[in-house]
DNA sequence: TTAACCATGTAAAGCGTTACATGATTTC
DNA sequence: GAAATCATGTAACGCTTTACATGGTTAA
């Protein structure tokens, strides 16, 4: 799936590895976010395929490889886009958590939904300014994802915070 | 996190690799979920490590290893139990997707939710069907989870058909 | 001048899936 | 007699993170 966030990323505009890791902090990371040890190696990958091509330029005395997809790179993107996706799991910790509730104590149990719902406030604020940084200009598409991931956190509170109260 | 999971199940009772996955099937699958090929090898490690003691048993011609936690299993995994959960990431295929929908025409845009929407129906009848099966005898938070599971799948539905309807 | 940011990459380890491999019993 | 279920495991592969490693520029 990665190769394909990345060629989804490249179909913009091309970038660097660095440029593609800064977009996905203010866009994906609360869907998708990785590392540049995934990032680099991917693009190379990509580039050996023939799906990117690269172009080196050193701009105030630092090397840049800015990254530009071809066509069949733009094939092998637009084939996932039509995918059908497989339904996704939850693989939150802290319902994982609840699942094994039984061994803990009430006052445990309390302390662990009370920091996780302070995180999840957090992860709210986070989603909120990323919106906020959004302009007119931005794809419409982009913006309905991260109303998407406030409104699943403002979910999981709700669900999380009805779980405290009933204890 | 996997080993702490493994551990929780045997918390309960004592099980076969084989009976871990069946009870995962039946309650844990909507978040956490595993093959043989990752139960095997970590019920050895948990044994090697002192985590866990095996008994053999020739059932029906079987050979049965089950596996009884020991007070160090019982050590780690309430250390675990007990920390703070990170942020879950919402790693949703089909979201991120979306994310890239202005590549895609409307057709292909509709055909794709109405795709993921039928895997959430399923989803859900799965997730129903698990609550279905649980009896008054079952630890209310297992329950819990699964209600959180059923909620959390309708809520997505919700989100995903509010996006369909406004196309 | 020092911290933050820009920019790239490698190596090792961890985690998990898929495919392969075996063989008994039970149910239709 | 065939298919499903019970029961165990290994090997190869793939994906991703973490830690390590380097070095320039910009802002406080």
């Amino acid at each position: 799936m990665f190769e394909n966030i990345v060629l989804g990323f490249l179909t913009d505009k091309s970038m660097t590895g660095y440029e593609i890791k800064k977009n996905m902090e203010n866009s994906t990371s609360f869907f998708y976010n990785t590392s540049f040890g995934n990032i680099y190696p991917t693009l190379k990958k990509l580039e050996a395929s023939g799906h990117v091509t690269r172009e080196d330029e050193i701009i105030n005395g630092k090397l840049n490889k800015s990254y530009t997809i071809t066509s069949s790179g733009k094939d092998k993107f637009l084939q996932w886009l039509e995918t059908e996706s497989e339904i996704g799991m939850i693989r939150d910790e802290a319902l994982t958590k609840i699942f094994f509730f039984s061994h803990l104590d009430n006052k445990k149990r309390k302390e662990e939904l009370q920091d996780y719902l302070l995180k999840l406030n957090k992860q709210i604020e986070v989603l909120k300014e990323i919106k906020g940084k959004y302009t007119d200009k931005v794809d419409k598409w982009k913006v309905k994802t991260v109303e998407m991931g406030i409104d699943y956190y403002i979910f999981m509170k709700k669900s999380y915070k009805k779980i405290l109260e009933e204890l």
